[in-house]
DNA sequence: CTGATTGTATGACAAATATCATATTTTATT
DNA sequence: AATAAAATATGATATTTGTCATACAATCAG
């Protein structure tokens, strides 16, 4: 069994306010897990009970839509946590997640999780300032969604994807969305995002080839 | 200065956990205001350094977007408090507060709740949750607004109006919003919000007299 | 390798929504 | 009450976006 001290999740999430003793509680409850690309960590309405740690990989949290559509809200990559929300709550999960990219994570268990946090104030503050975050995040995305254009909304999510996830060498989005995954995100349908894309390419502001995406024209995709 | 532990904010928020010597202490470091209809209790970006309780009235969260229109996030009624997750975040406000009406509302310092926050598990735990709570709230408002048409956010709207607010004695809408205020909840332009609004008048969903709106037929608006 | 399946692309069209113009009504101010 | 200002309403029109159909390309299973 892997020690959670040397663990990336570790070093960028809620739990670095985790002490020694603490993580090695941890270790011993931990039960680790490998997720293919396209299987589900847990789906929207499941009871959870406990977070799960991203060790490595990518996933999108995604919603259905009463029209049946999935809006994609956030993708989550390695180093960070999910379930947060749902533990604190004691609520189902709103969201389903499921990886992107092959994944290994961790699930640790609501009981020792609540354990930490009523005997750490610096790791309940965390996860509360990290739950803040997504509050606000979630706030600004709305706005975005309400009073922007598909065009508009199209272009943030390219540059938000070469942001977060960075390039391959030859410059392309490192991170492999579908089109209907990156609609999702945006909020429309497949095929305007797809007419969308295209649009971009003839006019230069991106370049595609095959499923890769370049960026060309970072400031025309910033003042869309 | 009236006392904190008769208030209704008292009843209905974080604070009904805390104690009676708590309450003195609220009361004796907290502020009281009245706000007019129109007038601003904070606005995006500043720094509150404490929270409101609203004792009073209800006002609107909002926020500019980029294209300068106000999209209005959530109403906000007394009983509740503003500035929760401001406080935790340790940052700026990220929503404008304005008064629909003219309102009631006591300023407690950051300092003074964040003892409480310390010192009282089940106080921090409320918040946490009322937190969570607005986070699930505006995941799935970002749902629909990313999903659903502008009829639809409509008629949820209404709906929304009327179960929050309920009615007057005609049994109209007992909030009074403005056609431009709909107009930002909903994320639309004020005419499109205005022209719907006639057409369900029309069609006899609901029933336009002035300014007052009733809704009439409620399982039409539901299935929208 | 080959057919089947899935994903991507594009045209044609319909529907939804925004924008601009203008009229009408309501509200506020003097 | 008279006037000005703001809010509401509606028409005309352009633009955006969705939907359906179809073609083409890429990927996968046998």
């Amino acid at each position: 069994m892997s020690k959670c001290d040397q663990c990336i999740v570790r070093e960028f999430s809620s739990l670095k306010a985790l002490n020694k003793e603490e993580l090695l509680k941890m270790a011993n409850c931990k039960t680790s897990y490998i997720i293919k690309k396209g299987e589900p960590i847990f789906s929207e309405g499941e009871n959870v009970n406990g977070i799960f740690c991203i060790k490595d990989g990518v996933c999108k949290l995604s919603k259905l839509s009463e029209n049946g559509n999935e809006q994609i809200l956030k993708l989550v990559a390695k180093g960070e946590l999910l379930g947060q929300r749902s533990m604190i709550s004691d609520e189902p999960v709103n969201l389903s997640a499921v990886a992107l990219e092959d994944m290994e994570v961790c699930f640790v268990p609501k009981s020792e999780i609540l354990g930490f946090f009523n005997g750490n104030n610096q790791f309940s503050m965390n996860v509360m300032k990290s739950i803040c975050g997504d509050l606000k995040e979630a706030d600004d995305h709305l706005v975005n969604m309400a009073q922007k254009s598909v065009r508009q909304r199209l272009a943030e999510t390219l540059l938000e994807l070469y942001e977060t996830f960075g390039t391959n060498e030859d410059k392309s989005l490192r991170i492999k969305l579908s089109r209907e995954e990156i609609a999702g995100m945006v909020g429309t349908a497949t095929e305007s995002c797809i007419r969308l894309l295209s649009e971009f390419n003839k006019n230069g502001l991106i370049e595609l080839s095959g499923k890769k995406i370049t960026l060309k024209d970072f400031n025309k995709l910033r003042s869309m």
